[in-house]
Formats: structure tokens, sequence, C-alpha cells
DNA sequence: CATGAATGAGAGTTCATTCAT
DNA sequence: GATGAATGAACTCTCATTCAT
């Protein structure tokens, strides 16, 4: 039993390294370029190899979507776990924007790419996704109870919030800053996102 | 010179059937899985043929995206001609959505697609860019002048405007709104534009 | 009748002009690289008018080596038109040499190149390189009645000597002179020559 | 153990039936015109198995090149071992001739095709046309120390020497020798390379 | 006479994928 | 379990050439 489980074990050690070094090539060249061939160069295996793990290329990336969920998951989770509604909530943003810069390859995949949407849809991935976005919806009745945006509905906040530091990073990361060239774009981000906590606790 | 003319105008013709179909396939694939073999497909002549037109691919998205900014600068600034600061910033917001609803390729290709940014930049496209930001910018600082958004920075305060509109809009046209299934995307959006507004207000 | 004169006067600059360009852009560029595409670009008409004055790229080539060996010839011819034999041997190997460096495109069209040679043969262009040809040998044999070359093969001497000189040309119109780096080319070719007609004289 | 080995020595079989069929295309038809799948279809393999062996079209000239002249290089040095300087001057001309004469294809590749000469240059290939190169200089310094050649510079001597034998090698693989139609080829080379070695002991 | 428009053919190259070993 | 070898299909782009006007 004991080898069974070696292998077992070694089979997760090779996916998951394959997983990472194709999430760094994704994130460094973006997903048309990463080819199956560059993937295997990077771990010094053969191009053959990885559809031993992995039956196409579309499963990888579906793979890795999942697996940034995951990640994305437990960062929001971690920032949203003591304190006040409000507070947590600027906790949240933060922690939201400081995933995408950390993980741009994994955000792009996750919430700006093309391709992989179609494919997920019921499955780990999109759960993940789908209870990330529990924890906002959920933070801002929290906030409601506590008093803050008065009669406002939770879905549409929590919305608008999101689509708030989802364009934020978006420009970022697809390389859209330019036209605020004289500023520092991390400057710019997080000042943009101090005056937007300030809004919602005004509103 | 009647012949002449009409050889004009059929070649124009031709660059914009060209150029609509590379904007269809554009949308639909992406630039990378977009190429000039299917273009000319689509139109029903040689890839070659193409290249009469456009110098390669690049120039062709190029001339696209340039035809983008061209329209969402015409459509901005119609929304800002009259009436008070704060009154125009809402149109503009609400034009900003209606210019990515209706011409959603166009937003992709301008906003969001990763693709030759590098190589426009002092270009007409991006100077129409320029200008378009150059709209919100002024509008955000005539606000202030109107007694809005006391001791703000007008660059920051928008660039956070721009966000938000931005990430509602991506996530409609990248496909992400799947998340409040429940709710109608149009009102999703126009909802969260509505707090947005309120929260301007009150800044 | 001068209408038709005029006219066919015309169509001559205009094929000279086509030819010139050609050869210029053939020197340039070489054969493979110049298309009829450049050359129409280069004289500033469609790739179509080409054809009106050459079958195809094969006679255009043609039509150039002929030009070639026309110039060749000439130059040889007024080379040798007076003073003793052996003098206007060297005189000869000094106009070839300069001919080659002045005309690689010519050159090398006409002595190194490939493809067109199967063509011709029993054309101009081959009467003339003939001639030339005939000039080499019919100068060998008065330098031989002058006391050269003791009882020589003229044929044999002609050709040794042409072969030498084609060497010399040869490499540098295809860029072979870099294993002399130090020394520079022309004198290299130069002083060669001298040492050939040194050793000429001594035969 | 067997194994690998026979792998090896299949891989270095295709290899060299690459190159093979390769040098052949490109002899009879030059660089440009050879194209990589035109040596795919000769050895009934795909293109891109071609990209296995071989980086890209110039890495399979190069090779090609690289063989030739080592080939070339041993011969020569092999027609120096011994016997007095002039002597073996003579053997080097007779080996230079027989080289090209037995490796049209080799010699076309080396000395007269326009082609990436540019790449190489610190390689191998062009190591070993230097060391060629260096055979002949020396060997005309031990015919001075030997008394020949009188006063006379060492380096220009190699190159007058060389270009003659190139010359006449050129005109026959060019095919240029029609002009001396009613003689024998070969007659008339090796009659010029007798007339050649006397003029130089004359010298 | 001149040409704009069009194209079939072909170039070099890369890719995801398969399969025998 | 891993891979070396192979390939079909696709890519962007250029070319010589034709033909209606």
């Amino acid at each position: 039993m004991g080898i069974a489980e070696r292998k077992e074990r070694e089979r997760q050690e090779m996916r998951s390294m394959i997983l990472s070094t194709a999430a760094q090539l994704f994130i460094e060249e973006g997903f048309e370029k990463t080819s199956i061939r560059n993937i295997a160069e990077a771990i010094e295996y053969s191009p053959a190899t990885i559809y031993l793990y992995f039956k196409d290329k579309n499963e990888l990336f579906h793979a890795l979507s999942e697996e940034g969920f995951r990640k994305f998951f437990t960062e929001l989770n971690e920032a949203n776990q003591s304190g006040k509604p409000m507070d947590r909530m600027k906790r949240l943003g933060k922690q939201y924007l400081k995933f995408a810069i950390e993980n741009p390859g994994y955000y792009d995949l996750m919430f700006i790419m093309k391709a992989p949407m179609e494919s997920h849809h019921n499955d780990e991935g999109w759960d993940l996704g789908m209870k990330s976005h529990g924890i906002l919806t959920s933070l801002v009745k929290e906030c409601i109870d506590d008093g803050y945006f008065k009669s406002k509905d939770a879905k549409l906040l929590s919305f608008m919030i999101w689509s708030f530091v989802h364009g934020a990073v978006s420009f970022k990361i697809r390389d859209r800053m330019k036209m605020y060239e004289e500023l520092d774009q991390d400057e710019l981000m997080s000042g943009a996102l101090d005056y937007f906590n300030e809004m919602l606790e005004k509103l």
C-alpha cells in the first residue's frame, strides 16, 4: 500500500510542477504564446510527458485556473477573518489588488481571458469563484447590518465594488495605464482605492 | 473623373469590408487566433488580397482600433456638450456603458485585448484615446471647481471613475457576470452606475 | 512616319530604363532578391507595365546579360586598340578587373550566376561573349608572334589567363576575400595582377 | 546500452541523409531556390521533421559547408605532407582541382554560392577555411625560403595562385567553359595548370 | 499604353498532438 | 512512466503573373 501511496504522491508532485511552470510561463508570455513545448522545455521533460498528466492544452489551463481560484479564495478568506465589517471590506479590497498584482497570470486567466470560461461552470474552479463572490456579498450585507449603505441592494453594491477593483486591476494587467503616464502605477492604484473606500463609507 | 471616383469608392468599400470582417473575428476569437487566412476566407478573397489593403496583421488591427477610438471619442464628446459638470459626468458614464455594450468588439480591441499596444503610441488612435481620457479628467476638474470632490486629486479621481466603468463593462464583455446569474445584466450595470453616481456626489 | 518613329524611340527608352533599374537592383540585392515588384516600384510604374516590355522575369534578365556582354565587349575592345601586344595584354587585364569591379552585377550575371546560362547560347549575348573571348585569344597569338610564350598553345594560354582574372574577380564579387582580411582588397587585386603580368612576360 | 547507440546511429544517419539531400538540391538549384519543403519532399519526410535536426535553413547550409571545408582541408593537408616545397605546390594545385571536380557541390557552396557567408565567421567551417588558406600561404613562404619567387610578397602570391585555380574551377562548375567548346574540359584544366606551374617556377 | 486588383503557389516556421518503444 | 521521432495543419508573408478596364 505504501508503494501505491508514494506513486500517487509523486504523480501529484509532477502535476503541480507542470502546473506551476505553466502558470509562470503563462504569466510571463500570455496564453497564446505559451506552448506545451515551452512548458516541457522549462521543466526539462519531453512534451509527450505532459500529456500523461493532462489530456490536452485546455485541460491544463483549466486546472490552472482552478488553482488560481483556490489561491484567490484562500487569500480573500483570510482577509475577511476578523474585525469590523467596514474594516474587513477595506482589507478585502487591498488584498484583491495584491493578489492581482502578484499573480497577474492567474488573474488574467480567471477574470479576463476569453477562452476557458466556456468550459468550466459547474466545476471546482467555478465553485470557488462563487464562494469568493459570496465573501464579498455577505460582507456587504454585514456592512448594511452595521449601518452602512442605507437601504441599498447588497447584490448591486457588491457588483459595483467588484467592478471598481476589477477595472483598476484590468487596466494594469492589460497594460492600459499608460494614459496616466506621469504617475506611478502603484500609487495610482492605491490612491484610487483610498478614494473609493472613502466614498463607500459616506454612502 | 467619375471612373476614378468609383474606383476610389470601391477601394474604400473593400477596405471597410476587410475591416469589419476582421473586427468580427478579432472579437470572436481574439487577436492571436484570428489569422489573415480566416479573414480572407470569410470575405471570400485570397489571403494575398488583404495585403493589398493592409501592410500586415498589425496594421489591420491598428486601423481597427483607430476606428474604434474615433467612434468612442466622438460619442463621449457629444455627451459632454452642455449642462452642469456633475450632470455631464453622469451622462458621460451612461454613454460609456452604452458605447461598450453596443460595440463590444471595439471596446475589447481598445481596452481589453492583449495585443500590439506596443505599436501605436504616437499615432492617431492613441491620440484619440488620450483625448477621450482628457475629457474625463477635465470634467473632473470642472466638478471640483463646481464644489464637488473636496480637495481631491483630479487624476486619481479620474482613474478611479474610469476603473469602475471599465470593470463593469469588462465583466460583461468577457462574460464574467454569470456570478450574478439571477439578475438581469443590464439592470445590474445601470443599477451599479446609479449607486456609483450617488457616491460620487456625496464625495 | 515620324509618329511611329517617336513611339518606337519612346518604347526603347522605357525598355532601357527598366533594364538599367533592374541592373542596379540586381547588383545591390542579387538575382533572387530582385523582384519584378521591386523594379516596378523603383521606376514608379506598375508591375504589369514591365510585362509589356518583357515577356517574363527570365527575358528581362536575359536582356540584361546581353547588355552586360555588350558593355564588356566594348570596354575590352577599346583597351585592345593600340600598342604592342604585351602592353595591350596588360591593359586588357586591368580593364577586365575594372569592368568587374565597377559592374559587379553584370559580371555576376554573365560569368558567375547559375540560372540564365541555359537559355542563351546562340543569341546576341553569347556572340558578344565569344567575341570578347576572341579578343583575348587573338591577342595571345599576337604575343606569340611577337616572341612571347614560346611554343605554347594559344587556347590553353588564353584559358589560363582568363581563369586567373576571373578567379580574382569572383572572390571579390562573391565576398570570399575575407581570408586576406588584413590587406586592402583593391591592392590585393592589382598587386596579384602585377605579379601575374610579370610571370606572363617571363614565360 | 546497445539501444542508445543504435538510436544515436539512426539519428546520425537521418542527419546525414538530410544533409546530402540538401547538398544536392543546393547544388542544383542554389540556396534561394532550395526550400525546406523541397528537401523534405526529396527525403519523403514532413518539413517539420527537418527542424528536429537543424534549427533553420541557415544552420543546414552551415553544417553543409562545414562538412565541405573539413573534407577540403583534409585533402589539401594530405597533399602537403612530404617533398620539396615546389613539388608540394604542384601537388596542391592538382589536388585542389581534383577536389573541386569531384565535389562540385561542396566547392560551389564554399567558394561560389551567394549565401549566409555573413553568418559563419568564427565557427568551425570558417576556421578550416582559414587553415586551408594557411597551408597555401605557408607553402609559398617555404618556396621563397627555397629560393623561388625572389623578393615577392607571400600573401599577394598566395592570393594570385588561389585566384587562378579558383577561376579555372569556377568556370567549370558554373558552366562557362563552353567558349572553349572544341577542347576537352579536363585537358583544358590540366593543361592550363601545367602552364601556370611553369610560370610559377620561372618567377 | 498603363494599371489596379487579384490570386495561386509557395516560402520558412511553429504548434498540438500521437505513437512506438 | 517517459520519450524521441514524427507529422498535419496552421501561421504570416512574398512573388510572378494575369486580366479587365
